[in-house]
DNA sequence: AGAAAAACCGTAAACGTTTTCGAGCGCCAG
DNA sequence: CTGGCGCTCGAAAACGTTTACGGTTTTTCT
């Protein structure tokens, strides 16, 4: 079956692939602008069109006022593959990330993806789903396409991650590499502050939940967690490593409670869930007997009740100042290698409250 | 401050935006491997080159594999700019979304990406903050490097729709129109199924929770929900409509209570998380007084406690079938307009059982 | 064996830009 | 009047591919 709207869709009735690239509706039909025809609409030549667009100064303000408004009646628009072809610049950006389903990297990629719309560039983005050695092929694959890469929290090996470097520009996200320029987010900071928070609120014997070991992040929120009950001199019970899931969270429940601490510190939010649903099960009140906190402040966080004691992450900002960072990079001598840490939130919910007696 | 590690960036010492784009370090160094390196390489022209990777069939197989073995040793890749300016095709698929920060959309997105890059295709994603003009700006902006563009769940007039698929080869998400092939998800038959659910529970007075009345999706749900209660005889009452947030639950919350119900069919799953704090705030306990519903199965849909009874979107199906429209439209003669529409799941959990008598 | 057909491959033109080079022109200093 | 300079612009060469066309070799048929 076919239904066309001829009138709207194709006024020869057919409705052919070639018909539907580039139609122009305005004046005469032809398949596509080129430059050529707006050079031919404004009297100059092909080349005072390029610099009319390109680089307005090299060009009388009477003829480049002349070509630019050929260039709008025609609906002209310079077509980026041929541009970059001599340019060697693409106008795209790609960002890869370990996995799209995570509101942790589509926070991240909302913000890239605005930031680069302003700045006029388009953005590629691909999903290595959790596995480094896609990361690697990903921006291998992508270096031709773009301008430069930013890798969200990589998998891989600090060596690797230098040799995907030399393949286009990069810029990390989440992970902290000397040489290479960086978006960061002040966990250690944010889990400094976590335990701040217990201890101020009397916890004496904590216990973290490890995630995956092996995680940039989970080696960053620990070191914060270090130094922090170092400073306090508290006791810390540290299990794990955990799958940084719902399930990793019942798992990890059970071993906080056995090892009879007051307060427990969840590697993230998600995990922090399983551990509230896995004490709720058991009889154990949240926060009566033991308190509890998340990290990431995912918009569950906040709905689970009682809401949930967690951190913040700048992830927008981050985003942001990823492309900035790429921006900079490219048109500039690149004579340093900037670092960018964003600030981290303590939000304090309903799932912390003094220890029991 | 600068840290370099020269030996894994960079020998000559300086790190030049030049020497990073394209490094090749096997072999002689050269900032860019072309077909015509490959072609010296393999004592055949360029031509040969073009054909032995395009159209292998047009090459004697001894050639082919000298030519092939010519281009791996080199680290051969194709310039995709180069060739889209020739071939009018760019390898590269485009998708607008309303909001980045849902998990609906992402969902889509996630599987859209993996089958795009599976077919050797890479993914441009914009995001058009749920803003109709964005969106039809969006995919114009698009309209010249994609070969085509999946738009998911527009809020463009039916007319602008059409309007911004003459610039491009166009699939729907989750809306449907005439003359433009879609992937749809079944929300009516998920949303009868619903009713189909609580009525054979015993319940003979449902409120709905309308999402946005303009919505596709909400007038698609509506459609099932009036069709099975027509068909039971059921009673409705027909709320809203309300902000799909978490916020419209818990307004509508009250609003149903008052209206004497024993079921509480939400828009979809965020609302009703709205709904089930607010009922558990007023002491209405969940499923014993009153059966709520979701409707998307999002993540935290099984998390919370009750966990909800929800119908889950075949989001990746959609995705999936996307693309797949996408490529067959662009190389068949497009005879045809199909639209797909996948089954959605009705995934009964802890939020209904029978009314109290 | 010879001719026709098929298979294979090279030359060159195209794709739509940007950019180098130089031409034309007006102006000023010598 | 001449030479040099600055401004504006056009002609043409690139960028890295694909492909139409034609030429050479090989195969096939009689």
């Amino acid at each position: 079956m076919r239904v066309v709207d001829t009138d709207l869709l194709d006024r020869s009735g057919r409705l052919t692939r070639h018909d539907c690239f580039n139609r122009q509706f305005e004046g005469e039909v032809q398949v596509a602008v080129t430059i050529r025809d707006v050079a031919r609409r404004a009297h100059v030549s092909v080349a005072t069109v390029s610099r009319a667009l390109t680089s307005p100064e090299l060009v009388r303000p009477e003829t480049r006022s002349r070509v630019l408004a050929a260039a709008s009646d025609l609906g002209y628009q310079p077509n980026r593959a041929a541009r970059g072809l001599i340019t060697g610049k693409t106008g795209n950006i790609g960002i890869v990330v370990p996995d799209l389903d995570n509101p942790f990297f589509t926070g991240v990629l909302k913000a890239v993806q605005a930031r680069a719309m302003q700045a006029d560039y388009a953005v590629f983005v691909a999903d290595s789903d959790e596995d480094p050695v896609a990361e690697a092929k990903l921006v291998h694959a992508m270096a031709k396409q773009v301008d430069g890469v930013v890798l969200c929290a990589p998998g891989l090996e600090d060596s690797q991650v230098y040799e995907v470097a030399g393949a286009t520009s990069l810029v990390l996200l989440n992970r902290r590499l000397p040489g290479v320029p960086a978006a960061l987010m002040d966990s250690a900071g944010g889990m400094h502050a976590i335990i701040d928070h217990l201890v101020a609120l009397g916890h004496r014997r904590i216990a973290y939940l490890n995630g995956p070991r092996t995680s940039w992040s989970n080696q960053e929120r620990r070191r914060g967690l270090m130094s922090a009950v170092a400073q306090h001199g508290v006791d810390l019970v540290d299990l794990g490593p955990f799958a940084p899931r719902y399930e990793g969270g019942l798992q990890a429940a059970d071993l906080a409670v056995a090892a009879d601490t007051t307060a427990i510190v969840a590697y993230n939010d998600i995990m922090a869930l399983g551990v509230l649903a896995r004490l709720r099960d058991r009889g154990i009140s949240v926060p009566g007997d033991v308190s509890v906190t998340g990290f990431d402040d995912l918009t569950y966080a906040a709905l689970c009740s009682p809401a949930l004691t967690t951190v913040a992450m700048p992830v927008a900002q981050a985003g942001r100042t990823a492309v900035n960072l790429l921006l900079d990079w490219l048109d500039s001598d690149n004579t340093e290698v900037p670092q960018i840490v964003a600030e981290t939130q303590l939000i304090v919910r309903g799932t912390t409250t003094p220890p029991r007696k």
